[in-house]
DNA sequence: GCCAAACCTTGACTGGAATCAATATTTAGC
DNA sequence: GCTAAATATTGATTCCAGTCAAGGTTTGGC
């Protein structure tokens, strides 16, 4: 088990020593934030909704999946990947129930980070706080680029945006998700392959 | 001229008063930064598709509309309105060709600071940094929640869920540009009413 | 490795939003 | 205020993606 959390904060060191303006100490310094280990098995929920998202997590294996629960439908937003932070976004900003669930579709293993501990690290911290403000424009970027996919009329397009930004998700994730996320039904999707 | 400009200094620095962590000082070195006045006449455009954007601008007065030329049609996503912030995030960020394209809707007025004085600024000066940081928060937010209206398989939830976010738009903006932000067809959302 | 469950694919049918078209209304600009 | 242009509405029709259903395939878990 502790070699698990070791092995996850090698995965996050090694990730933030590519951040040129980082120094050692600073990473050294932000490591031990890091301080819970989650282990989800297969279906299991890191976050539903209505529960406040107090953390932020570090994936070091396995994938999730990011979901809207709306009526009777599931609407799929997102994926987590290993060596990705994920948590229920809005949640762990505004600390407010959260609108979203977070579930493993396979085994996982995140790190987490509590939201004050983090949020007080970056406010002391003017490397890491660019470091964040970079990632956070980042996947506004992301979001941006994601919004004209769901705006695409044909569902063909839709979807060769995807391939095209995201090829390595049909290999991780069951289909009828991806469908989800595309806005098609599972059975346009096949048809379109 | 340099009354309008005043008068948009005037309300950016009344946005910036109500930050209650940036000082009168911080505020005053910031604002010469916003040196120029774009004045757009309705169908200017602020930015078209494959110019780079190089400046942030804020919004003293008129309405913007953001939208990406793909093939024939025209994506609508999103709007600018006065005491707001706009440009092409992406473009702006990266420093490369746009996407999108900003259109005046109707007379406008803004500032604008360069990319280099606006990033050298926020790197220099921490409380910026942090407000730019929560900024960024808040707009990615509300990214996330305007995904989930676009997921809505049912053009009536999808009206209604901007009609409750932002009922303003109705009374600014041209319907067919809410329609096709809506993902819907004008006569779509000319019957939904 | 085996079994059961989850997932994917294919086909037939249906419904709802897009399109096309014509008219009415609002708005911009002189 | 007037005129032309832009925008909005309403109706008729079409077509594309969703739904339902059945069979086939893959995958997880013991």
């Amino acid at each position: 088990m502790a070699a698990v959390l070791s092995e996850g904060l090698a995965m996050l060191a090694t990730l933030l020593r590519q951040v040129p303006y980082l120094s050692e100490e600073d990473i050294e310094a932000f490591l031990p934030l890091w301080k819970r280990l989650v282990t989800l098995k297969r279906h299991d929920f890191l976050i539903q909704a209505g529960q406040v998202e107090h953390n932020l997590y570090f994936v070091a294996s396995g994938v999730l999946r990011i979901y809207y629960p709306s009526q009777a439908e599931e609407i799929c937003v997102g994926f987590g990947y290993a060596n990705n932070m994920v948590c229920s976004f809005p949640s762990f900003v505004d600390n407010r129930p959260s609108d979203y669930c977070l579930q493993a579709l396979k085994k996982c293993e995140l790190l987490a980070i509590s939201r004050t501990d983090f949020t007080d690290f970056v406010e002391r911290n003017a490397c890491f706080a660019r470091f964040w403000r970079q990632e956070l424009e980042r996947v506004l970027v992301g979001r941006i680029e994601r919004e004209i996919d769901l705006l695409l009329p044909e569902p063909e397009r839709r979807l060769a945006r995807l391939l095209a930004r995201s090829p390595h998700i049909f290999q991780r994730v069951p289909k009828k998700y991806i469908a989800s996320y595309l806005r098609m039904s599972p059975e346009t999707l096949s048809r379109l392959r």
